[in-house]
DNA sequence: AATTAGATCTCGACT
DNA sequence: AGTCGAGGTCTAATT
């Protein structure tokens, strides 16, 4: 990786064309031949960038470029698109390479799938005497998180989200419809909704309630919690 | 902007949880707080990141932490909200501060509202004959990019994309069927749609043409070269 | 302030 | 390879 700091002025071509007039940034190259552009505030997006594959070219400046200060040019090129930029460089303040080697990359952890598998493993947290049974219920409009039955025998679809929003509900009404046109899942009694997540929006909450819907306002620490703790118990 | 090069492992902990084993990476920490943890690939996007506001503290490791070699503790908390981000920092190889003032910003140009602009000033890119009524035509579901008059006197819709997608004559489609029921636009015949981008996808071509859309390639650099020789003339 | 729609989106999963 | 959906989405415009 190679970190430049210089007054810098940049040209962009691609799917759009944008500048930046000459200001003081970070110009990093990756050792994969990407460039990104930050400025020192703002968000995890750079100001400007060139993803891989690329290549980058350092030229001289032209006579002119150079009479208004530029002292060197490069020449971030996409392979296999025509996307260009082009960056002026003016004082360079800070020039410097680091081997990083390859990134053992970002674990996740919590995602959606997750709080189901948790959830799946401890309907004990939707109330007392749930039964689960199965995840992934398909329907023609695709799958239920999590169909269950409740302590009275009513079957109960429950959507999981990381957070709580108003199309998720929508989502959780639209199979209702259709698990409560099915014989077999209705026979004895309507199928109930449950919408749970991390965080649930007032809206999602809002509308949930006025549709029939129950909320559940998942712990993800605490399900972790149970099932670490009963994994423990094997 | 202070830039680390160093050994470092991340936890993070907020709307999901995430982790970074040991690795040499960029910690790059901006003037508004936020850090960006950068590998030598990937995009645009770090590995991991805390954006502003936020704080960050520095602090030693403990005994054992330490003892596995940890050198520093950095905590970033972000405000009004309990993400953090904990990073352990290991060997320090590089670690260096600059000044680099506020930026002037990206200036952008040729996005979808200048490509509309463009043809509006340009109706004959459409064909001979054609006169603009309006821009952004209101109607009940949204309002249509142009709305213009053909040579015949028939009424035509144009939706404008920098790239022409499905959902985009999906859009138009649904445009068209709300026109078509105007008795005062569809008196003299049928509402016409075009569908105008500067790259049109071949699935989107497809269903244009299915439905009796025609499609329209935008030649962006022509338009804007076009507009500038006009402008030129005054 | 809150909502909506676009993005040089990115990223992963699935077909 | 292309498509689809979600994102710690981010971002800007609009209500």
């Amino acid at each position: 990786m190679r970190l430049v700091i210089a007054s810098c002025a940049v040209e962009y071509a691609g799917r759009l064309s944008a500048r930046l007039d000459r200001a003081t940034r970070l110009v990093m190259v990756k050792a994969d031949g990407s460039v990104l552009i930050h400025s020192d505030g703002g968000s995890y997006k750079p100001l400007n960038w060139m993803s891989p594959p690329c290549t980058v070219n350092e030229s001289a400046p032209s006579a002119s470029e150079a009479s208004a200060g530029v002292t060197a040019v490069w020449e971030v090129r996409r392979a296999k698109s025509d996307d260009r930029l082009r960056i002026l460089m003016y004082d360079v303040q800070h020039d410097s390479r680091h081997e990083l080697g390859i990134d053992p990359g970002l674990v996740k952890d919590g995602v959606e799938a997750h709080l189901q598998r948790l959830l799946a493993d401890q309907m004990q947290a939707l109330g007392p005497g749930y039964t689960l049974i199965r995840r992934e219920y398909p329907t023609a409009i695709g799958p239920v998180d999590l169909l269950c039955r409740d302590a009275d025998g009513l079957h109960v679809a429950v959507e999981i989200k990381r957070r709580g929003e108003i199309d998720g509900v929508e989502q959780l009404t639209r199979y209702l419809a259709l698990l409560n046109r099915d014989p077999l899942l209705c026979a004895s009694g309507p199928v109930r909704g449950v919408f749970a997540a991390q965080e649930i929006k007032p809206q999602a909450r809002t509308l949930a309630t006025d549709r029939g819907i129950a909320c559940l306002t998942l712990d993800y620490d605490a399900l972790r919690g149970v099932d670490d703790a009963e994994s423990r118990l094997f």
